[in-house]
DNA sequence: GATGAATGAGACTTCATTCAT
DNA sequence: AATGAATGAAGTCTCATTCAT
């Protein structure tokens, strides 16, 4: 029977995973220390301790709330008509995000959850897990490859991977940069969503589309 | 043993950053400790604190060849008359780089870097330097632009900033995922070049298309 | 086991200082470990570092703790209305002190304390603030001078530095010597401050002798 | 058959002692390291080796060093016909070689190897023979005290002990303070003595001479 | 349920000394 | 005889975690 709410529990956890972020983007993962934390949360040891197993479990727990939230960003641009136009909307959306003052810590840690995710096999699934959502995007590709709206020559994966991999570049430079302007970024994203997905691009099969022209 | 050779030095010196970009990549910087990589070297402890001055300097040295390999890999790519085709040998030459089996884990130590780069004043330094290099190809992109070949509604920075982010991206996910398709992956690259620098855009975004056409 | 009573910290705090002062004595401050100082305190490494912030701090407060009580002796001493008198008292409970047989590490560890404030700006600084409360010690003097009750040919400061001099190397002495015979020695202190503070001193260094003895 | 001469081998010798009193001096003999007197001495770790066996033996140099020269300036004085003539002799010497600045680093040794002495038996041997020097000086106050020059009431070995340990407490106040006056130091110093050997002191048998003299 | 003092393994680093050259 | 690179034991201290209160 306990004796505080769920209502309270939940508020506690979100007290302790605040202030591990706050400690991990100040200090990274490894230098912050339990004790780091448990001043920055208020709490006692024992307090965080009946919250979560320990110190990766914590982490571990902020790459699932960054996973959560980037799979319902996702979701809502899977339900766009147009591919493209959704995945501006979610670039759009992500970038939006990141603005956030209160989400430059959060940045700095998902760097870091990112070098964790190559040694500890829990974080990894979590990453991965969220990598996964990209075969929803690879599939969308698919379609439209299907109906001539992306070059033959160009795979679907490598496709949805490649603006997966400028995303996460574009988080890492904010993490280190954090006055970069993203608006600028995000009118390439748009450019290159676009070339890649045109309708009949004249770039398709030919290197040198002028010379094309020209003959 | 006095007085030995600088090559020896030198040798001596690769042998203790191979070791740690083995233990580093297998554990992590924080989890690799110095008596992993002294095992690892096959050499002392003491021996080690004679070529480097702690675990942060070698990690930092391993930053530091890193980014010599990669002002290499630039320069000959901004050596090339034509910018695009300049990008892509250097996205070839770079992923090529990656594909070495012998730098598996120096791309795992990689990401590392990038997370302590957002602790450790000295690294930030050192990735800053290797960041600044973008510069050479934001002018590049400059000079495209005034030729009408980048369109005037994107940043030659933010252009230079997408390229990268895409490589830095794509080396976050061959780290989490070795088997990662390459080649496909430089086909996007390409496309993506190609239309970032095509003269005639045919895109809606390109000012004169119909004009480009009637030629 | 939270929030314990401030007397239960103190008395760990001494705990650990009286081990501390055991192993100072018996292998030296340098050559006594930590490890030493823990086995001997029975305490975990991990509480010690909860009480001092290091084996400098430990020093320091053995230091602080020979200087609170010498300070209390001399306070003594000088309350005595006679200054011949009170240095007499002094000289004896200071010895009487030292005879104490728990206090014969203690007295191994001052010569360290010693040799320590030579490179230890803390050290150094609570041992100066010892010797500053020979100062008032050279008042009693100075007053005793103006009324012809100290040779005018010696200055205060020297005599009262002098007077502690001999006390150091009588501390000096017994740590090396434990047998000595501590009342042979109070012997010569005591006439020695008699013949510092005589009236009538018979001694040719002496100014106005025949005046002296006319009255 | 040595290459070098024996004269070469003393300089080496004297040039490696000299290193480390520096050494020794300013950080501390524990605190200095092999590598800092090597250094400091302008040779190599294996010269250093072939001429000490190692740190300790330093150390004991510099004690046997001190000693040597103590031991001539003792000789000098009781070299004197008059004990107290001899002894004030003496004390201005020790304390004229003091004051010469190429011995202040030397006075901080003297401290540490004070301390040493406490846990080395060979530094705790040296240092006796230095002590043990004072047998003369005690032997030469019997002689006195049956000629009636000292006090019945003191013990001829307090006296010596008295005035050693006057000497050795001022060393260590110099080792604090250099700028301590050594001049009216040794005023005190003259005065003290003159008064233990004055022919017929008014106070041998009397605590209060000034009460015995009114009456 | 909450507290925070205590634990103790293990981290990084130093340094007296040796010995191949 | 001289060099100084190399050794590796041992040092100090940290910190995730537990559990008596």
């Amino acid at each position: 029977m306990p004796k505080v709410s769920d209502a309270h529990r939940d508020a506690r956890r979100q007290q302790i995973i605040d202030a591990a972020v706050e400690c991990f983007a100040r200090e990274g993962f490894h230098r912050a220390s339990m004790h780091d934390i448990i001043k920055q949360s208020r709490l006692s040891a024992g307090a965080i301790y009946g919250y979560f197993a320990g110190k990766d479990a914590i982490v571990e727990a902020i790459a699932e709330e960054r996973h959560a939230h980037e799979a319902a960003l996702l979701a809502k641009a899977l339900a766009h008509e147009d591919l493209a136009e959704g995945l501006r909307a979610f670039a759009r959306a992500y970038v939006e995000w990141l603005r956030d003052p209160r989400e430059r810590c959060r940045r700095r840690v998902t760097v870091q959850v990112w070098a964790e995710a190559l040694r500890s096999r829990r974080i990894a699934g979590i990453v991965q897990r969220g990598l996964a959502q990209r075969a929803a995007v690879t599939k969308a590709f698919a379609r439209a490859r299907r109906r001539g709206r992306l070059p033959q020559s160009l795979t679907p994966d490598a496709v949805s991977r490649f603006l997966l991999a400028a995303l996460q570049g574009f988080i890492l430079q904010q993490a280190w940069e954090p006055a970069v302007n993203a608006d600028d970024f995000l009118a390439v994203v748009d450019r290159v969503i676009e070339a890649l997905t045109a309708k009949d691009s004249p770039s398709t099969f030919c290197v040198h589309p002028v010379k094309t022209c020209e003959r």
